[in-house]
DNA sequence: CACGCTGTTGTGAGCGCTAACAATCAAGCT
DNA sequence: AGCTTGATTGTTAGCGCTCACAACAGCGTG
């Protein structure tokens, strides 16, 4: 039951050949662009498809040729802004290359839900997949799958032996550790990411060695989820230790490990009577579009989403023609930015 | 050159009928779940498939089925959290209904644009399309094009025969009002998204409606462009306004169009000396997960986008199907969220 | 015991396309 | 003229699958 409603076929590349007065291989040739037909052909085939209205049966080409041309792309969260930016730095890059990408967001990353995707994605041909899946224990589980295909992640880490693209997150989180310090900061105090997440990890590390090469000794971290509300909790915890003066290291100056972290902060600072950055300075990362409006505007670290998703493809579809590299990492550049949620202490 | 590495192809559905002893049309009974297989060569061809790790070749399914089951999603702007949470929505959905969605993310959504991304949809041989194209000119654009397959728009109004499935953005718009209203203010300011967007008319029609149901001449409307520092220009005027205490209507309440706005509107007040909520209340739309932690917490309306998803998938996959109502809208229920930036007078 | 029925399996055709090869023709060379 | 060459076109054989139909068993019925 239930059928499409028209039940005229549309056109094959063998009524264009007629119309045409040509034999279907012909057609084939104009379409592919293959250089030894003549003009003249070329043009009455280019007529005839247009009077037809025809287009090439994906499927008929693809069962041939053994190349669906189709991507997947597996993603986590894709709601928030950094995935929902690679995936479209992703999309663009993919059609550019002549492919077309098919996605699957995945609410939380659990080992059953990748196989799942995985095999979804299988299941309909794609030639290769790119993993944004920025936890650890999502990159283990992916390792170990075993897919019929190239799999390329984002975000992924390098220890395992996928290829993937990430950003040099502990570049990033040095620039901002560096800026603060150079700021006058004695030290910086740190609200990191959840465990799990390879981005918190090295962030937490470029933070930390920082410190530890200006002979500082890094301060206990307090961990977030990412979300607002967790770093509301760890800016009230903060702004306690700012007024107590207690422990031995004041708290002027705070790396969070994301701008949405940093909200929460900012705001528990500013009910706490602490005023930013006067009193305590806040850095972010992501640089997301709200962050230049935040009170203040935020200090933060900006990524190319659209260069990681143009790179992953890249890499991917050098692994699906064959011009693999094996397990290439590639790193992106961050940029930092400055605003006035940083500002020099004598000029604030 | 290059060519994918493996040059052992992959089993088909006559190995699998060879290892287990049937025909390979049996296979494919059990493949697709026919009743009338015995249960004993039901069990070996489900061996013979794991021994051989086969997988149906979802091309030569494609071929000769004429179904290709992968819908398309046009989507201009996926970095922002609305189009990013319908996505997810969609995607989950269409999964579920045993469909791939293949994603074409744009920038930009010149008519151009929209045709070249119907047009590779098309080459791939998508059974349908949602559409999330929220601006009149794009919905305008789509109608026109004459797509070869179903079309189901999300957020793209109802004045065309194009199916769609939408937020009651003015329902959402005149709770917001209404709430303003019942805080005991005079009047409700309204900064708006941009011209062509159905969202922003929509807002702006709900607003307008209560305040005219309720007697009150609406103020100007002052225009952003969804982004925070538009509305920071908003509300620096609104500032003035409010300050200058000239011209007939008194800033008291202000409803933004949507959260980013927002953010820029509390920082101009904040700067303008201007206190939020007690002097002037502001709402914003779409309950960004931000918006809880913006100085102060806003009050808002929330969309269920995953509902918004599912609803339009299911709207697709009727017309797909054959049971198609033409050209049917439906409309998902907004809900006001309230926070302190619209706290009553006598309790702030 | 012939007949029809149902359940189970196999056979053959063909979906629309590309790849390999064959055929044809004009041009260029010896 | 006879031969090679290259450009242009056509012919044929599948790609791996599902559909329609045929074949055959086992069973009950008149």
């Amino acid at each position: 039951m239930a059928h499409p409603a028209e039940d005229v076929r549309p056109p094959t590349m063998a009524d264009v050949a007629r119309e045409a007065g040509v034999s279907h291989q012909t057609v084939s040739r104009v379409l592919s662009g293959h250089p030894n037909v003549r003009a003249v052909t070329r043009e009455q085939v280019t007529l005839a498809i247009e009077r037809l209205g025809y287009r090439r049966n994906s499927a008929a080409r693809a069962l041939v040729t053994r190349r669906t041309r189709t991507l997947g792309v597996i993603a986590v969260n894709t709601a928030l802004y950094g995935p929902a930016s690679t995936l479209t730095g992703l999309e663009e890059a993919a059609r550019e290359e002549g492919y077309l990408v098919s996605t699957v967001s995945l609410r939380t990353g659990g080992g059953q839900g990748l196989k799942d995707a995985i095999d979804h994605l299988a299941a309909w041909g794609v030639e290769g997949v790119v993993a944004i899946t920025p936890q650890r224990s999502h990159v283990q589980a992916l390792a170990e799958l075993d897919a019929p295909f190239p799999v390329v992640t984002v975000e992924g880490g390098h220890q395992l032996d996928l290829p993937g693209v990430s950003l040099d997150q502990e570049l990033g989180a040095r620039m901002v550790t560096e800026h603060l310090l150079a700021a006058g900061h004695g030290n910086v105090w740190h609200v990191a990411g959840p465990d799990d997440w390879l981005e918190s990890e090295a962030r937490t590390a470029g933070w930390r060695a920082v410190l530890e090469e200006s002979g500082i000794r890094p301060p206990r971290v307090l961990t977030g989820d990412w979300s607002p509300l967790s770093g509301y909790r760890a800016g009230q915890e903060l702004a306690g230790l700012a007024l107590a003066r207690r422990g031995a290291t004041p708290v002027t100056a705070v790396f969070v490990a994301n701008d949405q972290m940093a909200l929460g902060v900012l705001r528990a600072l500013r009910e706490g009577g602490i005023r930013t950055p006067a009193q305590v300075a806040v850095a972010g990362f992501d640089d997301i579009p709200e962050a230049e409006f935040f009170p203040p505007p935020l200090t933060t670290v900006r990524q190319d989403f659209a260069a990681i998703g143009r790179r992953s493809i890249g890499l991917l579809v050098d692994h699906i023609e064959g011009r693999a590299r094996k397990a290439e990492h590639l790193l992106v550049e961050p940029q930092l930015i400055m605003r006035a949620s940083t500002r020099p202490l004598n000029e604030a």
